[in-house]
RNA sequence: UGUCCCAUGGUGUAACGGUAGCACACGGGUUUUUGGAGCCCAUAGCCAAGGUUCGAAUCCUUGUGGGACAACCA
């Protein structure tokens, strides 16, 4: 009994990553009224892709394990870069994923309030306006080892920087003329705290309030001040922000603003092998037509995935296996192909498909005779049904399935040797044709009547049994089949004078113009996925030009198949 | 010649001062009405040195290695 108390005990004993703790000691100490409420920040710059889906999966998560809340918001504050066009895409690949959000933010909703906080600092004697250009604040900074040097403009009194300022937002200056800087620390140890800027001018047209501003809040004097108006109890970020909490921390203490403060925890990014993440990367990609589209089944944006095959559930999976810490990570992306196949696996439906055809006429069959066999939809799940596929007297084989001089492992169809044909009959291979050249044309095969379904009565065995498909009945489709996008493990590891495009896998997509397919296939659904026997996963996809039905390879081929 | 962060098998990730476990990858076997699925087995790890402690992957110190930071990007 005491055992299997332990058992239990330790079974019940999940364990947490290390924002869970951080989440559970400050539950503990009662802040923030046991609220946990956390969300996610995409800057609406581009599409979302894989990296950002472990972030969604890791607050949505935290938001959901501890009956908190999960915001959705958008990061706008640079107009510049963004467009509504990416906000859709972007709420649409969350709900894709299967998260709702419980607020839908922007932080342009805030851009009043956040006004009025840097009045606040001008006011306390904490922020002022500086003349400087780019060049000049960046000459002026320093360096990691060495201070940087105060502005002219530092000292500014209160009531000139209220009128610069106000100035500022009322479009009396150029851009880049004018600057609203915090007054912290030119010598500081962290950049981040040498007098940063707050806001900049920018006479760009913001895809939701338009021209009602032509000055911006920069990144860290709008994160924090929104984490604070939502209400945000836990600002889960990237590693690379590490460097910026002291100036979260700062400009919420110098704010005074009371009530519960957020707390910025950091996370390592996700990397994938074989993989690039960089929006830039990515978009370089689209630009220059290495892919056909963001949403390119090679992609690793949310997108491509999707439209590879990959399931919300596939990935949320994946999400979970991969874990979150601090260190530095690059996932075998194998791990991700393996949440698909595992998902797929239990839900996709079976399917035969000859990609390389060859021809095989069954000479002592009938000939315009048509019978339906009987065929499982998954092997898996008995309640996916049966159905009826064709058969008749010429079919198509995969070419490696025959061989005319077999090795000795080779148990599938040669001259004289007999094998299954999956739901069909035992075939026997009698004879083989060929052209002038010695090409193999077609094989002919005598079949046995009597071992319909796929078992001889006279109990005799057969070692191989092949895939196939009525050619006659077959639908005639295009096949692409995708493999991974570069032939380098890290593509974003580069020796000297290479570029990351040197590193493309020119066979990332082949395209098949004539495979045979299963007569029920033609039917399918566009984006419905298949399993085909022995080949892969299958995503059934409609080619937005020309209406036909293109079948994508989900899942990466490691041409391990032996015999 | 700075500040901050990180360090567990090949890759990720657990351990919360008390037997280093899990997943993926890799290798081998087995099975099958197609295997890349299933099942079984194996290989393989605490960066180093000191210290605290009955006991250290865990706490401390130093060293080593890696990463981030010098956008009017986020």
């Amino acid at each position: 009994m005491e055992e299997i108390n332990k058992i239990e005990a330790a079974e019940a004993k999940i364990s947490k990553n290390f924002i869970e703790l951080i989440i559970d000691e400050d539950l503990q100490e009662g802040k923030n009224g046991n609220r946990v409420h956390t969300r996610f920040p995409p800057e609406p710059n581009g599409y979302l892709h894989i990296g950002h889906a472990k972030s969604i999966c890791l607050n949505f998560g935290l938001g959901k394990k501890y009956n908190g809340k999960t915001n959705l918001r958008f990061d706008d504050t640079n107009p510049a870069k963004e467009e509504v066009e990416y906000v859709e895409s972007i709420k649409e690949d969350v709900k894709w994923l299967g998260f709702n959000w419980d607020g839908e933010y922007f932080a342009s909703d805030y851009f009043e309030q956040i006004y009025q906080y840097a009045v606040q600092l001008i006011k306390n004697g904490k922020a002022y306006v500086c003349q400087l250009s780019a060049e000049e604040i960046a000459a002026t900074k320093g360096t990691p080892t060495k201070p940087g040097t105060d502005s002219p403009y530092r000292n500014r009194s209160v009531e000139e920087n209220l009128d610069l300022f106000a100035r500022m937002r009322n479009g009396e200056f150029a851009e880049g003329s004018h600057t609203l800087r915090a007054k912290i620390d030119m010598a500081s140890s962290n950049m981040h705290l040498r007098d940063p800027l707050m806001y900049r001018i920018i006479h760009t047209e913001h895809h939701r309030t338009g021209k009602a501003w032509c000055i911006y809040p920069m990144y860290d004097f709008a994160h924090g001040q929104s984490d604070f108006i939502e209400a945000i109890t836990h600002s889960i970020c990237t590693l690379e922000f590490e460097v910026h909490r002291p100036l979260y921390d700062w400009f919420l203490n110098a704010l005074e603003v009371t009530g519960d403060r957020p707390r910025q925890i950091e996370f390592a990014r996700l990397n994938l092998t074989y993989t690039v993440m960089s929006k830039r990367k990515l978009l370089t990609l689209v630009k220059e037509g290495h892919v056909m589209s963001w949403d390119d089944p090679r992609m690793p944006t949310i997108s491509g995935l999707r439209r590879r095959g990959y399931t919300p559930e596939s990935i949320r999976n994946f999400a979970e296996k991969i874990g979150v810490a601090k260190r530095d990570n690059i996932i075998d992306v194998a791990l991700l192909e393996h949440c698909i196949r595992e998902d797929l696996n239990k839900k996709a439906f079976r399917a035969m498909a000859v990609i390389n055809p060859l021809k095989v006429v069954i000479t002592n069959y009938p000939e315009g005779q048509v019978e339906e066999m009987d065929a499982v939809n998954n092997p898996e799940d008995e309640s996916m049904g049966m159905r009826k596929v064709p058969f008749s007297k010429v079919l198509y084989i995969e070419q490696e399935d025959f061989m005319e001089e077999p090795s000795k492992k080779f148990f599938r169809l040669a001259p004289g040797q007999e094998v299954r044909l999956r739901y069909a009959y035992f075939i026997k291979c009698e004879n083989v044709v060929k052209d002038e050249n010695g090409n193999i044309l077609e094989v002919h095969c005598t079949y046995d009547p009597a071992s319909r379904g796929g078992n001889s009565p006279d109990g005799r065995k057969v070692k191989g049994t092949l895939h196939w498909v009525a050619a006659e009945q077959a639908v005639k489709a295009e096949v692409r089949l995708f493999d991974r996008l570069f032939t380098k493990q890290n593509p974003d590891d580069l020796e000297e004078g290479e570029d990351f495009k040197d590193n493309l896998n020119p066979e990332s997509m082949v395209v098949k113009p004539i495979c045979y397919l299963e007569r029920h296939l033609g039917n399918a659904k566009p984006m419905e996925k298949f399993q085909f026997e022995r080949i892969g996963y299958f995503c059934c996809d409609k080619d937005s030009t020309s209406d036909k039905l293109i079948f994508n390879r989900t899942v990466t081929l490691k041409d391990s198949f032996k015999g």
